[in-house]
DNA sequence: CACCTTAGTGAAACCGATTGCAATTACTTA
DNA sequence: TAAGTAATTGCAATCGGTTTCACTAAGGTG
């Protein structure tokens, strides 16, 4: 078996408790027994045993992440690594580390969750994923589990969130393409069920509004988000329209909308301009070089970890929500008109 | 305080082993006995604690995934997300978690291991880094800790491990240049310090020997695994020779390489034709199009972890490993001359 | 000098499960 | 009818720690 508590008690002399209390550091025992304690581990080649820790003093230093949807779609979208590298850094800085859960469905989502917290396995958790459906959030918040949630939740009372400026990011691309001269603007973007597309529609609508342009649902399309959903819905439009040009809320999907615009004789940015949302690596590679809406996604992960933490160690922690800026970044997909 | 299994115990009138054993679908409990028990358990809210139960029955249903240097570089690189969805599409399917450290240099990630292994914390671990020099894979199969590696390592005795035939793929890609009739063909890589980079090497020079080319070690440069890296070596290259073809081992880095060359006046693929490695999702978009080797990512995960999860289940599993095949990718980077 | 702190440590309960072994009952079998 | 066996279930130890409370000895106070 492995080597306990009890057996370098017994070799130090002292109690478990004191072995305890060495290894969390505590001030009441005497500098002669810590060395001695300290002695007896190096020679054990003792290490503590992480669950037995956990189960005694119900704290895991783990904070769960659940991934939206299959892993397979999350992984895929650089989005979602992009903001594990925010979490994952403000973890490590803080000793915790990561536990993912990763579902096929809605419901096998909500089974993870439950794990985590009725399973005590995590301190917290961050919710990558708020759909307008969501039966999760009112439930961590019933349980008074702490979490923080990526992306403004519909019904955002009492909960810690991180997000963006959506309408205001959405109305600043539409502005954008407005002060190029275009008037015949198309929207494309990820399915309304999330609240993303909602506000970001709203930011679209507004800048229109601004503009004295007349909102036309014909140029408004959803679809997924992916490479076809993007390609699928520009299609779609260009069946009804002839956008001059096409403001799409993910950068992937812009690739699909560039592919539907060529392969129905359309040139970027010459015939139909185009601005992206989330500059991903991909955007600044890309034919033509996408101009696009930095939304910070890296920091949405660090201010979301952040929050959780906060939450996990003040108890009484009021719900609290940060908006992280977006920055507007000019490369070649859009011209003047 | 939460509701236990004394709790359900107490209410159905049994012991808490039986009710343990109803958790566990022990076929040695009565039919009504357990309907009892379910119903006592419905009846409270009753969840299994997996800490408490871990500790006592030493399985975590967990496994760790250590990430390579500091999280940061590790999720910007698409290689990682896609070796990891590939692991946890496979770890889902068999309800197995995935417990994530990341670490900032090769001292805390062998910390990491030791925290993982030492604490109890996984069943397993799968190391996604194999440098050379590695100490962690020594110190895991003295341990007799269930682990795989991506990358085979160089002491690969006694451990198991998923690669592609690197060598074989290095050939490959160098062969396809050399029958466009190309003869001064650079060679782009990571550090020498991973197996990768080296058995990449020898392909390449295995290449040249089969086709009577001699190997010119200033058509040769190693940099960082990125796009400056990349950048950075190619112009060292192009101050001493010009190469009408480069073979580079990772297609982020080439990207680099393509700007290199346009810096200094060249056109890609007219005047340098690029092979890439890895085949991300950048490379079909990239200008031009990256011909590179697709070395199924993903599946490397998948049977990373599928090989794991053979170790975690037999006790005495023996060491084995799996070659995953690579693709060459045709696309526009390359021209016959 | 009697009493009160204070520092340092140990004993034992507890965290919430699992599991080997014993015990009980009912049923065979010789 | 005594004894062996199979089917169920309970007891209690165990997993490896943390933490409350009590206790001892030393030093301080009036």
């Amino acid at each position: 078996m492995n080597v306990t508590i009890k057996d370098v008690a017994q070799r130090a002399h002292v109690a478990p408790s004191t072995v305890s209390r060495v290894i969390a550091d505590n001030p009441r025992i005497s500098k002669e027994t810590k060395e001695r304690v300290f002695k007896a581990m190096e020679e054990l080649g003792y290490y503590p045993n992480a669950i037995a820790r956990s189960l005694a003093s119900k704290m895991t230093y783990t904070i769960g992440l659940i991934m939206p949807r299959s892993a397979e779609d999350a992984f895929s979208n650089p989005f979602f690594p992009e903001v594990m590298r925010g979490i994952s850094v403000v973890a490590h800085n803080e000793k915790y580390d990561l536990l993912i859960s990763t579902s096929g469905n809605e419901e096998e989502e909500k089974q993870a969750v439950i794990d985590m917290v009725k399973g005590r396995r995590v301190d917290g958790i961050v919710l990558l994923c708020s759909r307008t459906t969501d039966e999760l959030i009112p439930w961590l918040r019933e349980e008074k589990f702490p979490f923080t949630v990526i992306g403004k939740p519909l019904d955002s009372k009492g909960v810690c969130w991180v997000d963006n400026d959506n309408i205001g990011a959405s109305r600043l691309a539409t502005n954008y393409l407005i002060k190029h001269g275009h008037r015949e603007i198309a929207f494309i973007s990820g399915s309304l069920e999330f609240v993303v597309s909602l506000d970001r529609l709203d930011g679209y609508k507004l800048a229109l509004e601004e503009n004295n342009i007349p909102f036309d649902k014909e140029l408004v399309a959803q679809d997924e988000f992916s490479e076809d959903g993007g390609y699928n819905a520009m299609m779609r439009i260009l069946k009804q329209k002839k956008p001059t040009a096409v403001v799409v809320t993910d950068d992937i999907m812009s690739f699909g909308v560039i592919r539907a615009a060529i392969d129905y004789g359309l040139k970027v940015p010459q015939d139909v301009s185009l601005i992206g949302f989330n500059n991903i690596p991909l955007s600044a590679y890309a034919n033509p070089p996408l101009t696009t809406i930095d939304i910070s996604t890296f920091d949405l992960g660090v201010k979301s970890a952040e929050l959780l933490l906060k939450n996990i160690k003040n108890k009484d922690f009021v719900a609290d929500h940060i908006i992280v800026p977006v920055k507007l970044i000019e490369r070649k997909s859009c011209i003047k008109r």
